[in-house]
DNA sequence: CGTGATCTTGACCAGATGGTCAAAACAATA
DNA sequence: TATTGTTTTGACCATCTGGTCAAGATCACG
């Protein structure tokens, strides 16, 4: 199996097409729900030339999701000890907000996955995610005994973020049948949130 | 095919059997990724006898969803306009936790179907959702107006509201798996929802 | 250009899955 | 108990789907 670094030109290609067809079809269906067949004429090959780059559906999916997994958490790992500590966190919503704008599909596989349970990230969710959180959990509980922010616990204001701003991504057809055609969802949960967290956050 | 009100006893138990069996299989796999067997296997019965009740496995599917969206949105219809402002709306993420909590399933079985672009229930959002939302976004609006509450945008005050406690049910793997084994998440965001609404709606 | 490596595909397979059907088992009622 | 309507099931079917394979097409490079 060539997963790795693809070494030629063309499997660079063909392996870019099928991780960004898989993604639009995975988001959209789930796992079970999409097929090999989808994926492929979404990537513009056959079912057996798919076959040829990555072993199963599963391994689609999987390299799908690690790869992701980086870019997901980046905003958070942005989130500066040193900054002004509000500053910091209203930043930290404004970029996790942009990425639901910005690239819906990712956060819909996610929110997939986690649905049923996370069965391919269980591993991940209970060591690199939970390691990164508790390290920014602390800097925030530092930030709070400095007086610098409101006492909140830290975890669920870490949840608030997440649930706020993917909210928009995942539940984004809800959202829009409710707020109507003419409105424009992410520009006003951005004046929102930030409403939000600076009363939340407040001393 | 005996749909709406089964009339023997038999009929009223296999039905109500086969839609639990249905709500416990949708909400973990999705439409598609849940199987006739399975459910018939968790309703104890076999699958033509499944199907001798319902015509259908997407029968099933929407049968449950509309039966649910009533009790779901309960919460919201019991907010009344002439309660105090603050009480109301913190009664009302009460309760929407709550159910979070004692109703899980039925929050994934939602959150699955409005995923995949809620391919069944786009009527039901822009119609009876929006304009039961619509109502209560009036009365809201009302409070602001009098001064009772903050003047923050209705509609994204009950989106969030759905996020944060929604959240605790659909991402609850995620939850529990950052948050360690020995917390309990649903009692913290209690606490923690009231303080930040509390913090939010203060005029 | 020739040759070996890489890439692509049509045909195919086995298992799963939604759904049908006729006949058997059962319940109710007279 | 006989009769009729209801419920249940085993056997079956067509289709879909993940995956295989051998053979052909294409590419890269000496």
């Amino acid at each position: 199996m060539n997963i790795q670094p693809p070494r030629t030109r063309i499997q660079r290609k063909n392996t870019q097409a099928i991780l960004e067809a898989a993604l639009l079809v995975f988001s959209r269906h789930g796992f079970r729900g999409a097929t090999l067949d989808q994926i492929a004429a979404a990537a513009g090959l056959s079912k057996p030339n798919l076959l040829y780059y990555f072993p199963s559906k599963e391994a689609v999916h999987v390299t799908l999701l690690s790869q992701l997994m980086d870019t997901w958490l980046d905003p958070l790992r942005e989130m500066d000890p040193d900054g002004e500590p509000v500053e910091e966190l209203l930043g930290y919503v404004s970029r996790k907000l942009q990425m639901s704008r910005d690239f819906p599909r990712e956060s819909r596989l996610f929110a997939n996955e986690i649905l049923q349970g996370a069965p391919r990230m269980q591993e991940v969710l209970a060591t690199d995610l939970r390691k990164l959180v508790d390290e920014k959990v602390t800097i925030i509980r530092g930030w709070a005994a400095a007086g610098k922010i409101a006492d909140i616990d830290p975890h669920h204001l870490i949840f608030s973020i997440w649930a706020l701003t993917q909210h928009y991504a995942d539940f984004d057809v809800q959202v829009r049948a409710v707020l109507g055609e003419d409105r424009d969802p992410f520009a006003e949960a951005e004046t929102f949130l930030r409403t939000l967290f600076t009363k939340l956050l407040r001393p």
